[in-house]
Formats: structure tokens, sequence, C-alpha cells
DNA sequence: CGTTAATTTGAAAATTTTCAACGTGCGTGG
DNA sequence: CCACGCACGTTGAAAATTTTCAAATTAACG
């Protein structure tokens, strides 16, 4: 097997406990989850498995599903007229996709599995249906989009180095916050799809993390990454 | 009167039509637009003025209010412990605030008035006691948030050029949305600003605009835009 | 193993940033 | 009323960074 995708693992050792998760609220409410616990995590909503590559939605699509992930990680992209793809984020497991359905009634954005993935989909006349009889669906439904319209600062800022290691710092949280290490993980992204992310070019990309990997800021392995003393840097440096 | 405030006036001659806010809809099934009218724009709503430079919210502050553009623009700002400020967005007339609010219960940024402003502001409790009665409000609630998290490109993108391109595009495309002139309107934003928003400096900002402003895409007056010939330039140049 | 794709590295070109100076409009106070 | 200071914008030139183009190296996969 190769070891890029063995390390893949270390982002996504298993599926993502339904508690770490942010659809969970609405799941429970609308009575998706009848168990789960640490041995046996089933779940009584539908599963969609997407290989490594594939969409699990393409902009433009009718959006009749909001996804949760539940292993793996996507990329969401806008894909241009000419056909060049623009990163705008990475999800990992226990994200939530297709928020902008309810909105648009289609997808914004394509949404690309990095590696095999596996999401839950919970269709949206399910939910329709079930926050008619549940206040507190309602509710819940208003808070996960709310958490979602949070204004963000792009990774894309400062220079190429603070590109980098703030990319990494806010991985890195959001995998712990996840409940997996964010000191020992694997990027599911290309040096090319990390540029586009960060909106630089390849060359600089590895570049600044060969540099940071000569500096012990972190170990680099291709796609593996071990954080070592990576701190962030608001203005020095 | 100094020329910089006769020309705001460009980008809000006055209030917005409430058919053109994002939030017509809640407050219209909230039951809170009794009437309006091309002569008297009334709003049942409570009707908040925010200085030119003052703060409509702070970051973190306890966030019981939605809030629509009613007059006049605002900025969202990140302000890191530096005290340095992160220009986040801009918002024009018609546009929401503080959707983070149902998910967050603080708000997560400073929103900073850059001309005098009167925004609606709509409190959460009523929102809440409301939605119980009407379905439909829950239901439009939704749709509001759902828009709110549509994946964005941040305007910082690509070269110097690009970035202001875009950024005035896009800013043009809004105004006309929202019912003003999108062909001449007035930055309310200063050079250093626009700077932190793309993502530069503000002398590049100043360069950039300048440029433009020679091959006559746009003419230039201190803060006042009329644009001309721009259009976007996905690759090339 | 050999072939192909991905990544790393080098060096010149281009762009952006930095540092500095200059100009303008506006309010203040002599 | 006019000089002055101040904030803001513009412009210039050197320094720094990033991009581009090219080649070399490594990893992936049959």
């Amino acid at each position: 097997m190769p070891a890029r995708q063995l390390a893949a693992n270390c982002a996504a050792p298993g599926p993502i406990a339904c508690r770490s998760c942010d659809l969970n609220e609405v799941c429970r409410l609308g009575g998706l989850i009848a168990f789960e616990n640490a041995r046996t995590r089933h779940s009584t909503g539908a599963l969609r498995t997407v290989a490594a590559g594939a969409a699990l939605f393409r902009t433009g699509a009718p959006a009749n599903s909001l996804f949760a992930i539940r292993q793996g990680m996507l990329k969401s992209v806008h894909v241009n007229a000419n056909g060049d793809e623009r990163v705008l984020a990475i999800h990992i497991p226990g994200d939530v996709l297709g928020q902008e359905a309810f909105g648009l009634g289609t997808y914004a954005s394509d949404a690309i599995a990095l590696q095999p993935a596996v999401c839950c989909e919970v269709p949206l006349p399910f939910l329709g249906h079930q926050s008619t009889r549940s206040q507190e669906l309602g509710m819940a439904l208003v808070r996960l989009l709310s958490r979602g319209s949070v204004p963000q600062r792009h990774p894309g800022r400062g220079s190429a180095r603070e590109r980098v290691t703030t990319f990494l710092l806010d991985l890195a949280q959001r995998l712990e916050r996840r409940g997996f290490d964010g000191r020992r993980f694997t990027l599911g992204l290309s040096r090319q799809e990390l540029a586009d992310l960060l909106d630089t070019r390849l060359e600089t990309v590895s570049r600044t993390v060969q540099r940071l990997h000569r500096e012990r800021a972190i170990c680099v392995n291709g796609a593996s990454v071990q954080m070592l003393s990576l701190a962030s840097e608001p203005d020095s440096a």
C-alpha cells in the first residue's frame, strides 16, 4: 500500500463520533440517530460513499440534501469557464456541506472527495417535514446555518509563509476539535491544490513547506505533516 | 461641505426600498412592515442610527439583534491583539448583519459605519417568539441564513490589479441589485481600508487605481468612482 | 523495473513592498 | 484672512518577495 494512502488515515482514522459532528443536534432532533456507541457506530440516516476525486455534488445541481462528512476529507471548489479550479475550502469529518441548499435550491460549489469519503445524507424534504413537528429542530437548523455565516478571514493572506502556517495551524486546530490528532496528520491536498487554496503557486508552497521543515517547525514527508513548534506569527517575521 | 461626503450619497442616496432588502421576507412574515410605499418609507421595526466611524456592534458583545442596513455602508472588521484591523467585508444597504447571532450568541466581528448609517434592528427574542407562531417565518429565516453560508471567494486573490477590478465590479453589481447606480458610486473606504480588504498595501492600491484611471477603465476622483469600461479578467493580463 | 505524475530546486523576470518625499484639502488658531 | 499642521493620497526608487520557466529528483503504479 502506498505511503500516502496509509498516512491519509491519520486525518480520518475511522468514522467520526456523531457527538463531534456539527450536524449532530439536527440529526438527533430529526430522529435520525437511533443508536450509537463506541463499539457500533451506526447511523439511521442514509450514507453516501464518495470515491477519491469524485464529486459529492456539483455547482448548480438541484440541492436536495444536506451532508455531514463522516469519514475522509473533501474540498469545495469553483470551476470557472476556462476549466481551472479554485479551491475555496477543505472540509474534515464532522463538517456540514450543502448549507446553501435551503436558500438557493442548488449547490453553490463542487464538493470533491480528497480521499475515499463517507457522508451522511439528510434529505431536505425530510428536514422540512420534521421541522413542522419539532420546534426545536427548526431552531437547531437556524443555529447550524447561523454558525456557517460567521464572517471568516481567508487563509490566503499575508506572506506565503504566513499563509502556510495559518493554514496548517487552522487545520490542526479543527482536527483536534473533532477528536483527531492535530499534531500529526495528512494533507489531503496536493501542492497544487494547496497553492490554489492559499492563492499562490505550487513552487512557492513547496519552498515554504521545505523551509518550515528545515527550521524544524514542522516535519514533512510528502503529504504527511507533523507539527513540531509551529506558532502563529501575526505580524513579525 | 467636503466633496467626499457629498459623493458618498451616490452609494446611498436614500433609504433602500424594503423590497430590495435581504431581510424583507423575514420582516414581513414577522409582521414588522406595516406599510411602505414609494412616498413614505416607514418601518415598524426599531431603527438604529450609527455615526460614521461608530460601531453598530462589537466582536464578542452579546448578540440580541439581527440588523439590516437601510442607509449607508458598514464594514466588518476583525481587530487582532496588536490593535490593527483586518477588513473582512463591506456591506451596503439591504445587507443583513449579525447572522452569526443565533449560533454563537455573540457577534463575531465589529461592524463599523463608513458613513452615517441607519439600520433596522430586529430583536432575536422577537424573532424566536414570532417563529413559534409562523411556520413560514422559520423557513424564511432558514433561507436567509442559508444564503449567508454560500462558500465565497475572497476578493484578495490574484494580482493587485485583479483584486481591485474584482472588488469594484463586485461592488458595482451589488449596488445595482439593490437598486442603486452601479456605474457611479463612492467608495466608502479609504485607500488603507481598501488595501486591508484586498490584502495588499495602500500604495499598491493607489497605483493600481491610478493605472486603471489612466487606462480609462474607470474615472476616479478621490473616493468617487465611475465605471467606464472595466471588465473582469479571469486569467489574462 | 520502467514510465508517468508529483515534488523539489535553481535562477532570472516580474511584481509587490518598503521607505521616503511630495501635494492637496481642510480645520485650527493666530 | 492666512499660515500652519494634519490626514490622506500620490509618486519615485530600491529592496524584498513571488512568479515564471526549466531542470532535476522523488514517489506512485502497473
